[in-house]
DNA sequence: AATAGGTTCAACCGCGAGTGA
DNA sequence: ATCACTCGCGGTTGAACCTAT
């Protein structure tokens, strides 16, 4: 077992994550959702920080995660977002589908600060002026910068396209969140992405109250927020609550199904 | 086969930003 | 304005794994 595994002073398991706890945690986030960190392990039935499931969901257990094998192409990305942007981890695993940032950050330290390195090295005796791999460059490393083009679409950036000033209309960006398939082909859009795009009561408006009263029958150790008169269930927007990441229409859809059998 | 040294990567830690009471 | 709390970020750690001798 990797890592000091044991318990802390509040009787919190530490260390590797077990299949078990792994099961429980992604059955209750598919379920539910995250709608508190802190609260979250209590329901879902894990001895785990919130902070601890935060980083386990986030790094392992979101669907589409992609593990090991970078390609060319995910490095050379990294490479040069790291050059533009520094030590922006999770500015960079943005733009990289399926990459967390503490994955892209150890790809960084193990492999490719090495070849940047390297690299300038090599073009050394060309071009004297000498970059600090972990600083970002006031301009353009002529290294890595002809590597790739990127594209922004829908808050990503892919390799290989030449970037556009123009971004997806409200509109396309709705047509495509309603269908579940945004346009890239990829779940990845974030709740940042609607910021300054929706409005209107759906994604704003509290849905609990609706469900407060219900009781929700689970199995195995999963317990519902919902059946607890806690304030702050009360508080929580759809928003909040389901506007998390890509497994938005899985809960939606568990809510809107668990809805159903109460009703 | 044993082991020392290097590498990898999952997980922990501390801090700052944001938010609400 | 202040405090309490949550969330997310980036740096660091350390056990497992790999490789060379």
């Amino acid at each position: 077992m990797r890592k000091g595994s044991g318990c802390d002073e509040n009787g919190l398991k530490k260390g590797a994550w077990t299949e078990d706890e792994d099961m429980k945690l992604t059955a209750y986030i598919k379920r539910y959702g995250h709608w508190n960190w802190s609260l979250l392990p209590k329901f879902a039935g894990v001895s785990r920080s919130g902070k601890s499931c935060r980083l386990r969901w986030m790094n392992y257990l979101r669907p589409n995660m992609k593990h090991g094998n970078f390609t060319e192409e995910e490095d050379n990305v990294i490479i040069s977002l790291h050059n533009k942007l520094g030590n922006k981890w999770s500015t960079i695993a943005s733009k990289l589908p399926g990459r967390s940032d503490n994955e892209i950050k150890n790809r960084w330290n193990t492999h490719l600060k090495k070849r940047v390195k390297h690299d300038q090295t090599m073009s050394g005796s060309e071009n004297t002026r000498t970059v600090e791999p972990d600083q970002p460059s006031p301009e353009v490393n002529p290294v890595v910068e002809t590597d790739v083009e990127f594209q922004q679409e829908d808050g990503m950036l892919f390799p290989g396209q030449s970037e556009s000033p123009s971004s997806s209309s409200s509109t396309d960006l709705l047509s495509c969140w309603f269908s579940g398939i945004d346009s890239a082909g990829s779940s990845d859009l974030t709740p940042q992405t609607f910021d300054d795009e929706m409005v209107g009561d759906f994604w704003t408006d509290s849905f609990i109250p609706d469900i407060k009263d219900s009781s929700i029958v689970l199995g195995d150790n999963l317990w519902s927020p919902f059946n607890q008169d806690h304030d702050y269930m009360y508080q929580s927007s759809c928003l909040d609550m389901l506007m998390t990441d890509e497994y938005l229409w899985p809960t939606f859809d568990t809510y809107v199904k668990d809805n159903e059998e109460i009703n």
